[in-house]
DNA sequence: GCCCATTTGTCCGTATGTATA
DNA sequence: TTATACATACGGACAAATGGG
């Protein structure tokens, strides 16, 4: 359950790994704060900026949210809400723009599906709070 | 075109905007090289550290993929396989695991498509090489 | 095959700013 | 006010692998 500075797994892929870990089993549970990054370095016996690096491979996981001067946590499952696929319609699925980022309110590490329409502007909906859907047969 | 220290905005970010820019408007083609890391120092006047976070910044949108020592190249579009959504399945994105990631080959700042086929475990796609669809009428 | 310059990867330390409790 | 915690930015050092000559 700890960090070995000479493994061939770089230090800061151990701390992650330990992290992660934590969060799949439930030991750390969505919404709970995780370690601070000062008890993450008497923790692990690494210095600030590679338990910064774990927790960055974290949020780009999509797996945690950092909120400044409060802590990062385990991210909370949103519901989502069913957006319907009529038959012949496409969606992609890609990182979000930093503006989009601002204006629907995406955290790191989430994902947008892009909906196209014929003849419309496409439609972005962030897929932490999305699920798609085919049309159900008349 | 150039960074300032003492702006509200982090620099890191500024590089960041700067290499987007040029990537939206194509002065950097996919596939192409983006200045070294070094270069980017004496370019722009800024650490090293702060290079390779605007980097960072990049590869989490998907924009960019880096190689080791070869550099950080505008992410080529790759030919998209369409998957089809029959009636009532539904579909999800998100990050990928390190597994999945290493398993599907999927670079940074790429999500998934996750397909859930009733009865069925649920399937994975990569999301730069995949556009989901909704099954056509009958 | 060998050397060397280039380039990214990793890890550390320090310092300052800023908002919160 | 003080302590805590994250954000930003700098700097240095070494490792490791690639590619050119």
């Amino acid at each position: 359950m700890s960090v070995d500075p000479t493994a061939d797994r770089p230090v800061y892929q151990q701390v992650a790994d330990i992290l992660r870990d934590r969060i799949r089993t439930g030991e750390l549970a969505p919404g709970q704060l995780l370690p601070s990054e000062p008890h993450m370095v008497d923790e692990f016996g690494v210095a600030r900026s590679t338990a910064r690096q774990a927790l960055a491979v974290l949020r780009g996981e999509g797996l945690v949210v950092t909120v400044p001067r409060r802590g990062t946590v385990v991210r909370p499952r949103a519901d989502a809400e069913i957006v319907t696929l009529v038959p012949g319609q496409e969606a992609e699925a890609r990182m979000p723009s930093p503006d989009e980022r601002r204006r629907l309110k995406i955290p790191e590490g989430v994902p947008v599906f892009v909906v196209k329409r014929p003849g419309q502007e496409p439609e972005v909906y962030p897929a932490d709070r999305t699920r798609l859907r085919a049309a159900d047969e008349q």
